[in-house]
DNA sequence: TTGATAAGTTAGCAT
DNA sequence: ATGCTAACTTATCAA
């Protein structure tokens, strides 16, 4: 059966423990990830933090900015695979209209095989002599 | 530039916590994913195992199952993709043949037409009616 | 440090 | 219980 797209895992992640044990900085998963190196280190330089709540601060930028960058690269995925599709559908689509374009010379080819035919016989009926070079098709 | 796949993450594991924090049975992971829920059950009552150990020894077995899964859902994904690319290419190529195809019968048109018209011209040179429906091509 | 990606983990759906 | 897949995490490589 079809499955339906899961829900955002970042909203499903009321169950999971939060990605650092005790948020030091009262600052948001979404302000982490913005927030400039340097004006990051400024904060964690004003208020007074251990070197382990830095490092476990730094380490949950970094962790956020990977889910970004994971995201980016699933949808790029996606992206690229939609693209192939796309161009199979109008290779396709192409292919079609030539098949139909050949169909249609063929007819002409015929249709003046049969002119062609008719002419010659008209002229054996007559007992016109045609030029040799002119006789075969 | 050119990126070589990753050594198998299961070899640079060594660094890593593993999985299970004490191997409480003597099972390497080959054997845990392949033994039988039957006899995996029988093994863990044979040794006296905690609940705890129990549950975790089953959660263990579940997540080495899904490493798997995953493993084949990747593979299953790069497949599609190869897929799609040969397919690309090889309707690529069908067109081209058609595109040549095309363009000989149009030769052909082309030749048939001339020929219909020194045989016309031949006619009108001879002073030789020619009926109507013959003379369009 | 940043970005990308392969491999592993987890949640959740379906069988 | 099993298998699959989206989202997430981690390890690694390149720039």
């Amino acid at each position: 059966m079809e499955k339906m797209p899961h829900e955002s895992r970042k909203d499903a992640r009321k169950n999971l423990a939060p990605l650092s044990p005790s948020p030091i900085l009262d600052i948001s998963d979404d302000e982490l990830v913005t927030i400039s190196v340097r004006d990051l280190n400024r904060q964690l330089k004003l208020r007074g933090l251990t070197r382990d709540d830095i490092v476990r601060m730094k380490q949950r930028r970094r962790t956020l900015k990977n889910r970004g960058y994971a995201a980016s690269c699933r949808i790029k995925r996606i992206e690229q695979k939609d693209e192939l599709e796309t161009e199979k559908t109008q290779e396709w689509r192409d292919m079609e209209m030539m098949r139909d374009d050949n169909n249609r010379v063929r007819e002409e080819v015929n249709l003046l095989r049969a002119r062609y035919e008719a002419l010659k016989k008209f002229a054996l009926a007559h007992e016109i002599a045609v030029p040799h070079e002119l006789e075969t098709l």
